[in-house]
DNA sequence: CTGTTAGCGCTTTCAA
DNA sequence: TTGAAAGCGCTAACAG
């Protein structure tokens, strides 16, 4: 570790001034041929770096933006991650990871941290408040992107997924095997893609005639465990019912276990389908008939939506909505 | 966006020099409780957060690492982030996150953009090439921690799995079981990893006196697909094999699967250990026997080296080796 | 305990 | 086309 190479470094050694240099390295009309193939020289020779913070401090622009998600060890998170970093790499930026780990206050604290940093925008994944402090820190941001989670009044541009559509095919693929006792593991309450995904189930529904019994929609938390605890719960109510319509690949693969265990074959006795089509959904027994939801898709368009804002353009569309669509497996297969 | 509240809006509200705000907002001691309280009052009131780029320029540390990873959505190095970001976190520093496709040319611009970043140290998993110009990058960062990957001349400090006895503890299993003729889906000739569970192979089977022919011996690319291919490439050639053990998990999937094409029975026929216990793993069926590999504790581990050399410590132990463990499910189940 | 001065490495503005 | 001066917001070093 010597010391940095820095710009009136290069400078003198090229004998020109250090602004030489700063037009040099930012790619400025106004250098003659000559001075800017010396100055090239220099710099190739020293390895020199325009250092980032420096010119942040200067600038007040730090080609940073920050990352929020609750879990990047969760595949959805990590999918939608590797779109935003691809994306933002090809533009010039780097990005802070932050997981909130669910956490409210967390979630404030990186905030404050990512402020601290001066990055120049900010996209929350799956963001879970609200609070006055929330919005407070967010006002402070050059730029914000919302990825799978709408604020109620629509302040910032959103990425979100078309729960309500998708949920519709998944079902609608269901009565079309000629399934009519439809039930739902909804997954939590207060989640609001489960609420879409639900209003699409429903919709279906009613759309096909099929009154839904109120005991048919059953709410669990959206893990292996809560889709297996949930499908036995439901089962053992409404043994009538012929198909599961699960709120995510994991819940999903709960139902697939909890079938196991009660003895009803997929999908012959009873068809599942899930949501998001992780990478497990094509590898558990049967393989999974799911919605996929085009996450790395998500992060780049999030990343987009971020930089426009960070050039100041226009958001035409302050919420896009990305498409899904029916990947059909064993869980559920076409009959034909 | 109003303009940030500086240092010295502080002060001046304060009635104070910007050098005692600097003084409070460092904890320095030598400040009047007095002024500390009217000086804190004001920050509270404007809302005040210090830049970190600014404090980045004028002390040369920035509070702020990089971490390298081959692909974030690869749920090995999804976890290992985690463990780095929380113990970075909990020390109050920001995690670039930098995925490098396993392009070398890729892995030498995210170095260069990190080091113009100005990041206190870096964390680099899976790193693939040595070449001069990497070496060279490398030398300019105050800290550097490897993962999962050993340079030759162990220059720096490392965090690694105990491949070989994770190899060795699960060909125990194997052979506990009765089995003798158990072949190997090696993974990639090139991998470091893949070399050592290899040779962790042969000792356990040499040691229990079994001859191993080169035919059980079978390479592959690390995932379902390679798995797939290989083993019914290796099962053609030497139908007698009564077990595999395979690379990682997913190219013990693609095992099995590749066993459910050709009829053979799981565990009754054949057995089949994978290595990694990714979450899948618990999830196929059957259920994966497999060697866990601790990665959220190896990102805590790597994080804390680059800590301690960043605080100028010295390490003592250059390489540390986190222990596996087997994990047996169904797929090699005990026998009793 | 507090303030002053200088400087981190770059860009912006103005002048030549 | 080039350079000089000033300043981004903070801390280090010194003085009081």
């Amino acid at each position: 570790m010597t010391r940095r190479v820095t710009i009136s470094d290069v400078a003198k050694l090229a004998g020109v001034s250090s602004q030489t240099v700063s037009r040099v390295i930012n790619n400025k009309p106004e250098v003659s041929p000559k001075t800017r193939q010396r100055v090239l020289e220099v710099i190739e020779q020293t390895g020199y770096r325009p250092s980032a913070v420096a010119r942040g401090l200067a600038t007040s622009r730090t080609s940073t933006i920050g990352m929020v998600v609750p879990d990047i060890s969760n595949p959805f998170f990590s999918d939608i991650a590797r779109g935003i970093e691809a994306t933002a790499y090809d533009q010039g930026y780097n990005v802070f990871l932050c997981n909130s780990n669910e956490d409210p206050e967390r979630e404030l604290e990186v905030l404050f941290s990512l402020e601290e940093k001066q990055v120049d925008g900010v996209i929350l994944c799956g963001l879970r408040q609200k609070t006055p402090a929330l919005q407070d820190v967010l006002k402070r941001f050059p730029a914000i992107v919302l990825v799978n989670r709408l604020m109620d009044d629509a302040s910032y541009p959103t990425v979100m997924v078309d729960n309500h559509k998708g949920a519709q095919k998944a079902v609608g693929h269901i009565l079309n095997m000629g399934r009519k006792r439809v039930g739902i593991l909804v997954g939590p309450a207060f989640s609001y893609s489960a609420n879409q995904r639900k209003s699409g189930y429903l919709d279906a529904m009613e759309g096909a005639g099929i009154s839904v019994e109120d005991g048919w929609i059953q709410y669990c938390t959206p893990t292996v465990e809560g889709g297996e605890e949930a499908t036995k719960l439901l089962l053992k109510r409404h043994p009538q019912l012929d198909a599961l319509f699960c709120f995510n690949d994991l819940v999903a693969v709960g139902a697939i276990q909890a079938c196991g265990a009660l003895n009803r074959r997929i999908p012959n006795d009873i068809a599942i389908v899930g949501f998001d089509d992780v990478y497990l959904a094509a590898l558990v027994t049967p393989a999974l008939t799911t919605c996929r939801v085009p996450r790395v898709e998500m992060g780049r368009q999030a990343m987009n939506l971020l930089l426009r804002q960070m050039k100041g353009q226009r958001i035409e569309t302050p919420v896009i909505t990305v498409k899904t669509r029916l990947i059909i497996r064993n869980s559920a297969p076409k009959v034909t």
